[in-house]
DNA sequence: TAACTATTCAATAAAACAATTGAATATTTG
DNA sequence: CAAATATTCAATTGTTTTATTGAATAGTTA
């Protein structure tokens, strides 16, 4: 038989190896969250709603196909991307699907109507903002997600810590929320409850990842 | 039941419509085929070794996650890659599978070793050969694949016609020869077809998409 | 060492998928 | 209008995949 045929069929093979780990609705969730910083199994099956042995499984297969990675620390065995390319890659994925699919299109859209008037900042704007000082970016997700890794500049706080923190905000400054990206919703409930307390706020969609895209997609000279 | 949970179940869906497409070996190569210009349903089956209904009905799977078109001529239905940004995901899939699977490096590799001391060209120092002079660019690819987008300078000679137009050559000249990308073995024939007429020639790695992608990233400033 | 916790393993049942076949449809050509 | 061609449809089969359950393993703490 056909030699480069099956080489071909080997080759695809491979590839699709990739693809089938991005079949699963909950394959998925979970890179996205593990792009956000490493997690222990249990952790990940409270923040997908899945049964631990699930997740397991899940990871397992991710795992094969060298998505993600996993070392053990006493009882628990932490997971995390095996490479930051996974993570941007995920970028790619959310950024053709919704380019493609008028369903992402309007699902995104349809939540963002219950959050109250909620215009987004763009990164550009956010980021001359911020140099010239006018804005101070707050980083809504959980502090170990901060620590590896935010935008440059952001101050951590927590969403469950928010409203004790109120008062450590510069009163005087605009304050833009950010959480895990576009389909993470912290961050509008972070400005909806700032909003409640008559501060000014506003939404960033981007994330870590995009914003790591878009700097190095704009700073090249 | 959690709004935000039926929510996120919703979009990953979404997302996963995407990734199932990815998952079947055939399905991907029938993307990287029409990356490379739009193409007939048996048109297809012949370059894949698929049957007909086979290859209609990935094509329909593909038609409904929007990432290829398709419209009718006389007989035929002639498909296409929705969207540009199709063929450059592509593009981040075989890199980021050749980074993390090293069965995908090892089926590289010994191919190329079939073929006689390929060192390939790399894109930078190509393209500034080009500009001195240096050498002469060779899209062997089909000529429909060439009229639907190629590196610029590229002249066309299809693989079958290599032979017969061989004159055609600048004598004095080294030939860099490129075809679909890296996966696509036309390119390497080529050069051993030159080199056998004692005509210095080497592999381009890379295709249109990677090109493109090159550029956009390394002209920024 | 015993009890406890986090994770994985193994077996199962239900659902989704892929390849195959032959028939049906639509368009063109003689 | 009949024959030919390209594609799609529909039904079938065998294979994979997914979620679920309960048991097994490995490491920790009392």
């Amino acid at each position: 038989m056909n030699m480069e045929r099956t080489w071909k069929d080997q080759l695809y093979q491979e590839f699709a190896r990739i693809g089938k780990c991005l079949s699963s609705p909950k394959r998925l969730e979970l890179l996205d969250l593990l792009s956000q910083g490493p997690k222990s199994v249990d952790q990940l099956a409270k923040l997908t709603g899945m049964t631990v042995a699930n997740v397991s499984q899940h990871l397992q297969t991710l795992h094969e196909s060298r998505l993600v990675r996993s070392h053990k620390q006493g009882n628990f065995v932490i997971y995390d991307i095996a490479e930051l390319s996974v993570a941007d890659f995920m970028v790619s994925l959310h950024r053709l699907s919704e380019k493609q699919l008028v369903e992402v299109q309007k699902l995104k859209s349809e939540i963002l109507l219950n959050h109250v008037s909620m215009e987004p900042i763009g990164l550009e704007r956010l980021l001359k903002r911020m140099e010239r000082g006018e804005v101070v970016l707050l980083d809504v997700r959980p502090e170990d997600e901060y620590a590896s890794g935010h935008i440059p500049g952001a101050i951590s706080i927590p969403m469950e810590e928010l409203e004790k923190h109120l008062a450590s905000l510069p009163a005087d400054k605009e304050i833009v929320a950010y959480c895990r990206g576009p389909y993470c919703l912290m961050s509008a409930q972070a400005v909806e409850i700032l909003k409640s307390k008559g501060i000014k706020a506003s939404r960033l969609e981007e994330g870590v990842h995009e914003w790591k895209r878009f700097v190095e997609h704009s700073s090249k000279f």
